[in-house]
DNA sequence: TTCAGGCGTTGATGATCTTTAACATGATGC
DNA sequence: GCATCATGTTAAAGATCATCAACGCCTGAA
């Protein structure tokens, strides 16, 4: 409850995966606004913080309210709201936790547009990676095995393996994937 | 969640019965502060409203989840929070709502120290008062009648009744009471 | 009545904030 | 390498805020 406006800002923006830049034009500031405040240079009026959170958007009391974590403790919690949709179109996933360089697990919480194709280049890297389908019909390739996967069926294998992913259904794939290392 | 600052200011401070120079003396601003707030002439910096807010006491977060009341709605619900204390020493009583201008009723929440006494003279006045005690003893005089009451005891009267409170006890003695119309 | 004290408000001035416009850095592509 | 783009930061200038001081109003006491 007590920690500077500037370390809430920054961390609502980040969560948000929004820039300086990006979340100025659409609070309708400027970028210095939002960095000033953000490394409290300044102590911004009510409004201009208003008018920055409009941009989110996120409420004022909701604002103040925020737990901050620990300084140097680990996030471990990500409300739905907070995981930001990367992507549009045939493949977009939303990606849990930020700044992957970091760590060792990624999480993927992706939707493939009915007849999305990893690509018919098989991919293949260091690690493992697996998931569950959630909804949809997903086809997967992984060496000389090929299964057709439904909700509540998963995969898991070495990703050394070439491997590939195709909606063949008539409707979205909603997969929750794990791989480690990260790959993006 | 979207009335002004200087609305919510006004509300705040008013439940707490602090008059503009008083919050400013606790807040360590000046009452001009606090006046172009509370008329939105003016658009304070988070850290100036922090600053008067820790007068008061109260959060940032709290301040702006704050429900206002609809406009000209009736104020129906006193926390006990809010119940300002006047008066110290020998009598002290939270009065139920401020403004007592244009209610009928008037309820008190009071403390009479040991050996308080309303005073020799008797009160007379226009209306009707009761009240139940809470905790202590407290010796009623109406008239021509004279009791002492304990927990759970009662009174009521015709105001132009004279009458008397003495704490003739060793403790503290609470009173919940009310009159009307009010007297102060 | 007159005086004193508290109340909220208002103008002018110094302090602070927001903007403008630049800078330095790092990632991406030719 | 070089140009290009996006990011976060920073200095100076204009806009806004907090303060000081004064004002009018009201209430209570002498």
């Amino acid at each position: 409850m007590d920690a500077s406006v500037g370390a809430r800002l920054r961390m609502v923006r980040e969560r948000h995966g929004l820039s300086q830049r990006e979340l100025a034009r659409r609070a309708g500031v400027t970028n210095a606004t939002i960095s000033l405040i953000e490394s409290d240079r300044t102590n911004p009026s009510v409004g201009s913080l208003k008018r920055v959170l409009d941009g989110i958007p996120m409420g004022l009391a909701e604002f103040f309210a925020l737990e901050m974590p620990e300084e140097g403790a680990e996030r471990v919690f990500f409300p739905a709201a907070e995981l930001v949709e990367i992507g549009r179109g045939k493949i977009s996933y939303r990606q849990v936790g930020t700044d992957m360089t970091r760590r060792a697990l990624q999480i993927l919480h992706e939707r493939y547009a009915p007849g999305t194709d990893s690509g018919k280049v098989l991919l293949s890297h260091e690690g493992e990676e697996g998931g569950v389908i959630i909804s949809g019909r997903m086809e997967v390739t992984v060496g000389e095995q090929r299964r057709i996967l439904g909700p509540g069926d998963a995969y898991l294998f070495d990703s050394r393996i070439p491997h590939r992913f195709r909606n063949i259904g008539d409707e979205d794939c909603i997969v929750v994937s794990a791989c480690t290392p990260p790959s993006l």
